[in-house]
RNA sequence: CGCGGGAUGGAGCAGUUCGGUAGCUCGUCGGGCUCAUAACCCGAAGGUCGUAGGUUCAAAUCCUGCUCCCGCAACCA
């Protein structure tokens, strides 16, 4: 029998916060495939880890006052200490400050620049000189300026290292249309339309503006920047580049990367070139799947997101459900590629339907009857009936069902044909009516029959079930009476198992029937207590930050200010600018003949709130396009406190095209 | 005309590859059963399959136009 191998991975988190539910998803996943891989007889290496360099951390420690590494240390503590609660299995678990990775990185980094794929360029971006920091165009605040101080920033350029994209870009597009790599299949349409066919943008590899990374073994001034030391991990963990381990022969290619989908672009399409670049087979599968939105009491999603307070914590829900029914929630609410929304109300249901009504009791009715009608031990003697054959080949039918929606990471679909099965032995009972059965002693070889029909099936079906709720499922063995070594692979595909003479041990209910009413008005008055909990940490904040107005902008001349030429006009009408979330298009009688002003405050003003309304605008602004259409200028207003924006209204007599001066 | 996804009984979804009686889960209503965690089983109600056309003997499915939603991209002059 030769070996057969599997590797899969989760993403490497970033350490900036706690893990939350969000993270639990792509894990217990993981979880689920490495440990029926398992079952099924494979070598299985699950990788998961934390990617832990980068600018953010080093702000977050410095406003900690604690080093970079200090602060990771103790978050990835948490992230392990979950992990260990939710029962999930890695064997193997990377940080990207181990040092093995770092100078892996630094011979990948190496490698790439000597074969000409990395090449020493100018990055050119927004940068805030206080902060020293560079931020794209998509991370400004809503004033265009600095994210974390609020101030304006400056078009500046830094020395960096680039990867060279283009000479990858057919062979890319080719695993996306025409393997199977991406899964599932239609996101791949979108990454080549938007991303290869306009040209592949070559990539910035490193950074001179923070020191919290990996340096660049040649060029110290730089450290690299996070595609190459974080994508790098899935082959480091192996021991690529490194003498940490010596494994990379034996399960490179991976079978399965699996991630979220808002990182999808960089497993679909940066690590195939940089493996292409290297030289390296390309991993099998790149499974992605949706995020968890958080339905609120008014049935809306909402991403999640700690200031409204409804981040999902997973001790919390594990304390009062059970880690197992946590787990099996996640993967039955999982579809591949879409998003799924999570609610208690949701949760619950599916828990106390499927896991206390379905699964739980079948095993509590069946242990149930066995001790009500033969003390717990079942009598040899048996006797076929009516509807066994029909259980029976649903029974044998499942592993080979489940196996394919495993391989193919469908794991929602995966415990719906294991459900269909418990569905179908909830059926048989009401089909054979054991209890009539046991009235009459002339039909216990009969009874018994159903009876061991029912633990079989329980038996097979506890087996598919237990790489997803690994806790649970040996509660249950012991229950039926069978040995846990007993619930293998081999044995979850053929039936007459268990012993004729079986005894069978009642015990505990494994899942609790959650009272719904009683259990959504606790939940809600957490999260309640949790947003005001946010809202009064914002608001300490506001104190502190918030309420500090911008600082004064260098000191003009009196010309300076005069090129500016600021006029009085009227909002003749306003409309919303198509397929922009924040722009409303005015147009406005200046004095001069009428202009069109686009600008951005759709978010806090509705167009019939500004019209007919006297508004200042800069009339002398080189007109501009936004989102297509043209702007003639712009209107002023004031930042709120609360992070919005104030039209400035003047004197409603001021005829249109007064200058201000 | 930036790219892509979606619209199916009260809710959430499958079905669309390759046209042929519209299916699942939850909920509702009625019935059965009593071994079981007031669980289980059966039955019923409830859908112009977003909209307007087209192809066809036949369209949720193929083609065209339109509307609305959601991501990504863009965007606060």
């Amino acid at each position: 029998m030769d070996n057969k191998t599997f590797y899969i991975t989760t993403p490497i988190y970033y350490p900036s916060g706690n893990p939350h539910i969000g993270h639990c998803y792509t894990t217990v996943a993981c979880d689920s495939i490495a440990r029926y891989k398992r079952m099924q007889g494979y070598d299985v290496m699950f990788l998961t880890g934390t990617d832990e360099h980068g600018q953010k951390i080093e702000q977050k420690a410095a406003e900690k006052g604690v080093t970079p590494k200090e602060y990771v240390d103790e978050i990835v503590e948490v992230f392990k200490k979950l992990w260990s609660y939710m029962n999930i299995s890695y064997d193997r678990y990377i940080r990207t400050t181990d040092d093995y990775h770092v100078s892996a990185v630094q011979k990948i980094f190496k490698d790439l620049y000597d074969k000409g794929y990395i090449y020493k360029g100018e990055y050119k971006g927004k940068y805030c000189t206080p902060c020293e920091s560079f931020w794209t165009e998509s991370q400004l605040d809503e004033h265009g300026c600095c994210p974390e101080c609020h101030r304006p920033v400056v078009e500046a350029k830094e020395e960096a290292y680039f990867f060279k994209m283009a000479p990858f870009a057919e062979k890319i597009e080719k695993l996306l249309l025409e393997t199977d790599y991406l899964r599932p299949k239609y996101r791949a349409q979108e990454l080549v339309n938007n991303f290869i066919k306009p040209g592949l943008e070559d990539l910035c590899v490193s950074r001179t503006s923070f020191t919290w990374g990996i340096p660049v073994s040649f060029d110290d001034k730089h450290v690299v920047y996070v595609w190459i030391d974080a994508l790098s991990n899935y082959i480091t963990a192996l021991g690529y580049d490194n003498a940490a381990y010596d494994d990379f022969s034996k399960f490179w290619p991976a079978d399965v990367h699996m991630v979220a989908k808002d990182i999808m672009r960089f497993h679909a399409i940066i690590w195939p070139a940089m493996l292409i670049a290297l030289d390296i087979p390309l991993p099998k599968h790149l499974a992605v799947h949706g995020w968890i939105t958080f339905q609120n009491k008014n049935g809306e999603n909402q991403k999640m997101s700690k200031s409204l307070g409804n981040v999902v914590d997973p001790f919390m829900l594990g304390e009062r459900y059970g880690v197992d029914a946590i787990r099996y929630h996640i993967m039955r609410e999982m579809a591949l590629g879409a998003d799924s929304a999570f609610s208690n109300e949701i949760m619950i249901n599916r828990i106390n339907s499927d896991l206390a009504n379905g699964f739980g009791n079948l095993v509590s009715r069946t242990v149930a009857m066995a001790d009500k009608y033969f003390g717990g031990t079942l009598p040899a003697e048996r006797e076929v009936g009516d509807f066994d054959q029909s259980l029976n080949e649903c029974i044998l039918a499942l592993r080979e069902k489940v196996d394919v929606c495993v391989n193919e990471t469908r794991l929602k679909n995966a415990l719906e044909e294991i459900f269909i099965a418990v569905d179908r032995a909830n059926k048989y009972i009401d089909e054979t009516e054991p209890w009539k059965l046991g009235k009459d002693e002339s039909k216990k070889a009969r009874l018994a029959s159903v009876l061991y029909n029912l633990l079989e099936a329980i038996r097979v079906i506890s087996t598919l079930l237990s790489p997803f709720m690994p806790t649970t499922m040996p509660k249950v063995w012991e229950q039926i009476g069978v040995a846990a070594d007993a619930c293998n692979y081999e044995n979850a595909g053929k039936l007459g198992v268990l012993p004729l003479d079986v005894t069978v041990h009642k015990g505990e209910i494994l899942f609790p029937r959650i009272d719904m009413d009683k259990e959504i008005d606790e939940l809600n008055a957490i999260i309640e207590k949790n947003m005001a909990a946010a809202k009064a940490d914002l608001s300490e904040s506001e104190k502190t930050d918030e309420f500090t107005p911008d600082e004064l902008g260098s000191e003009i001349t009196i010309d300076d200010f005069g090129k500016a030429d600021l006029r009085v006009a009227l909002v003749k009408s306003c409309e919303k600018v198509k397929k922009s979330k924040k722009l409303l298009c005015l147009q406005l009688d200046d004095g001069f003949g009428g202009r069109q002003v686009v600008s951005g405050i759709a978010e806090w003003y509705k167009p019939e709130d500004l019209v007919g309304k006297k508004i200042i605008i800069v009339a002398n602004l080189k007109p501009a396009k936004l989102c297509g259409v043209e702007s003639q200028g712009m209107i002023l207003a004031a930042d709120t406190p609360d992070g919005g924006a104030s039209v400035v209204f003047p004197d409603q007599s001021l005829p249109c095209g007064s200058k201000i001066r």
